[in-house]
DNA sequence: TGGCTGTACTG
DNA sequence: CAGTAC
DNA sequence: GCCA
DNA sequence: GCATG
DNA sequence: CATGC
């Protein structure tokens, strides 16, 4: 990347290689043989020397390299053509990997695991050490050190750590390639009972997508009156899908709204009747916690589809993310059960992919993906990882490449932001729930302290509690008052507030708090009760009264039902954020920042709704 | 082929 | 700015 | 991964 | 040092 | 934090 690349280019450095004390000398005894083989390029030039600083010898010698370090831009099989046609002769093939196997080595002092899909040239195939040779003796160390590297050579161990032979290549275009011995996924998974024309049919059945939406839509309009007792936590999965087909009707009601309705009637018969429909609801707001969750008869497909979705998560697979998240929040709101590939693939934000994905969970009750994904081992320290308050995905990867895998690794080697330190501590507490009646509680201490301070300030708990819920992750306490129009009328009383509660010995550690002037807005900590010594999350977050309908929408979420009101609003040309919705929202000339558009409302929460479009739904109502 | 919500705080 | 959290 |  | 990204 | 004034 440049800018890694860049970040050694202190001054005056460039073509002088200072060397670095003995105990950073990672690279020792290994050599390094770049691709292309020249330091014509600057910034290859600059990684050249920033090895050797560390210790490396650069070799244009492909049979001395214990490494091959390749150019992001080129493909393995530009790689595959200078590999010597009677192979090394015994001798350990060098590993081949990007020019961020070094950067990162470098980040971390440390020789990192070479194998790491990160470090995968482009159409280069996984290592498939681990099946394929059944040599116990080296079972791929997550960390090998140089000396380690070096000593190897004797031994003839090596086999194929580079597979050579063009395997299979993936086909297509996999962004991510499976770990290991993933079914390609092409929907060869051989399962597939119905659905005769698999990849013919898509135009087909265009039409009728629409009405389906509109079928949803209306669906849920009938239930919107219903006293649904809404009692979900967030992080399980919400889906605030609804809104999304809400959203979706609402913009294209603007164009095309009276054909879509005239088909949407048209349209066969609800295969669902209001009450049968209202169950599914109600289903769907226990869905989460059990298993048992007849409810929805998609259930075991969402259930599954929802693991698929944490483990691209987990991975940063973003995109795929949001694309699987989309897709659930559709299926959730079926009352009926999908059982085709055709069936699934007519339903908006399912594609072929995903369609047949759920026609293999149908038939087979599972998806090989999914098992292969999670045989994974690093997995599952990453996930034990990403629940520490400060740590995401990089560092998790960083940690695991240096082979750490139980969260007491960490705490003996990684070194921790204060923040991630009390992440660590109290990594238990922060990551058991919190029963309602306790958020009450916990606010009410606050509400109290805040009324001696200023009696006149309003807090309102927010988040998964004013949608409801029965337990909540954290607190979100939002601090307004009558008659403010900006944070900084409030950021005063939020500094008395705090100091005053650390005196109590309520709140027992800042994570996140403003510090800087401007806009600083929110204060994030832990507290924790009288009674319950346990340490939980809590968020203050300034809001002028002004605001307080923009925040209130942004507080209360859940984050699908924000982002499907964000991207309607971006669609109509206006902008939707904590602070109001705004409108003609335009590029400066250079491409510069936005023009912030014009606010056309933040105090009113109803207003907003109105504005875009949607229809009112009370807090409980943006449900999952 | 590009976009996928939009912002605050840390280091 | 990258990374993280919400 | 999906969609415009 | 302090601002900026 | 890294960079720049």
């Amino acid at each position: 990347m440049a800018t890694k690349a860049t970040r050694g280019n202190k001054r005056g450095r460039i073509s002088a290689p200072s060397v670095r004390p003995e105990d950073e000398q990672i690279f020792k005894g290994l050599s390094f043989f770049y691709v292309p083989d020249n330091d014509i390029a600057p910034a290859r030039r600059l990684r050249i020397n920033r090895a050797k600083e560390f210790g490396a010898s650069w070799t244009r010698d492909l049979m001395t390299a214990t490494h091959v370090v390749v150019d992001k831009k080129l493909e393995y099989k530009d790689v595959e053509k200078m590999w010597p046609k009677d192979g090394f002769g015994g001798r350990t093939p060098p590993k081949v990997v990007t020019e961020d196997y070094p950067l990162d080595c470098i980040q971390f002092r440390a020789i990192v695991d070479a194998s790491q899909r990160k470090y995968l040239v482009n159409g280069q195939p996984e290592v498939e050490e681990k099946e394929q040779e059944k040599e116990p003796e080296l079972p791929t160390p997550a960390v090998d050190f140089g000396a380690q590297a070096k000593s190897k050579s004797k031994s003839k161990s090596a086999v194929s750590s580079l597979p050579l032979k063009p395997q299979h290549h993936n086909k297509g275009k996999w962004d991510y390639v499976p770990r290991k011995g993933t079914p390609s996924q092409n929907g060869d998974t051989g399962i597939q009972t119905h659905s005769p024309s698999k990849g013919s049919d898509k135009a087909g059945h265009t039409p009728l997508l629409q009405d389906e939406l509109s079928e949803y839509i209306s669906m849920m309009q009938e239930f919107k009156d219903l006293p649904l007792d809404v009692d979900e936590e967030e992080d399980a999965q919400s889906t605030a899908n609804e809104s999304d087909a809400q959203l979706d009707l609402d913009h294209r009601s603007g164009s095309e709204n009276e054909s879509q309705r005239a088909r949407r009637s048209s349209r066969r018969a609800r295969p669902t009747s209001k009450a049968i429909a209202f169950e599914d609801r109600f289903a769907c707001n226990r869905a989460g916690k059990k298993d048992a969750n007849q409810d929805n008869p998609n259930a075991r497909t969402i259930e599954i589809l929802q693991k698929m979705n944490g483990y691209y998560e987990r991975i940063n697979d973003h995109w795929r993310t949001i694309a699987y998240r989309k897709a659930i929040s559709i299926l959730k709101q079926q009352s009926v059960k999908i059982t085709t590939e055709e069936e699934a693939y007519r339903l908006p934000s399912i594609g072929r992919r995903l369609a047949q994905k759920i026609e293999e969970i149908v038939t087979t009750d599972k998806l090989q993906r999914l098992e292969c994904a999670e045989e994974d081992p690093t997995d599952h320290a990453l996930q034990t990882f990403l629940k520490i308050y400060g740590v995401g995905n990089k560092i998790a990867e960083q940690w695991i490449a240096q082979g750490w895998r139980t969260l007491e690794d960490v705490k003996q080697h990684a070194k921790l932001t204060p923040s991630q330190r009390v992440g660590m501590e109290h990594y238990d507490d922060l990551n058991t729930r919190i029963p309602r009646m306790e958020v009450t509680a916990l606010g009410d201490i606050v509400k109290k302290a805040a009324a001696e301070i200023d009696a006149a300030v309003q807090l309102i708990i927010g988040g998964s509690y004013r949608r409801g819920a029965e337990s909540s992750h954290d607190i979100d306490l939002i601090v307004t008052k009558p008659g403010t129009e900006s944070v900084a009328e409030l950021r005063a009383f939020l500094s008395r507030l705090i100091d005053q509660l650390e005196r109590d010995k309520f709140l027992v550690a800042r994570l996140a708090s403003s510090h800087a002037g401007g806009d600083g807005s929110k204060w994030h900590g832990c507290c924790n009760g009288e009674y319950r010594p346990i340490w939980r999350r809590i968020d203050f977050l300034l809001v002028p009264e002004a605001e307080l309908g923009a925040a209130l929408i942004y507080f209360t979420g859940n984050d699908i039902f924000n982002r499907s009101m964000r991207l309607l609003a971006s669609k109509k040309r206006m902008r939707l954020n904590q602070r109001g919705l705004y409108r003609d929202v335009l590029r400066g000339p250079n491409r510069a920042k936005i023009t912030e558009g014009e606010l056309v409302e933040s105090r009113d929460e109803k207003r907003i709704f109105e504005i875009l479009g949607v229809k009112w739904r009370e807090p409980w109502e943006r449900w999952c």
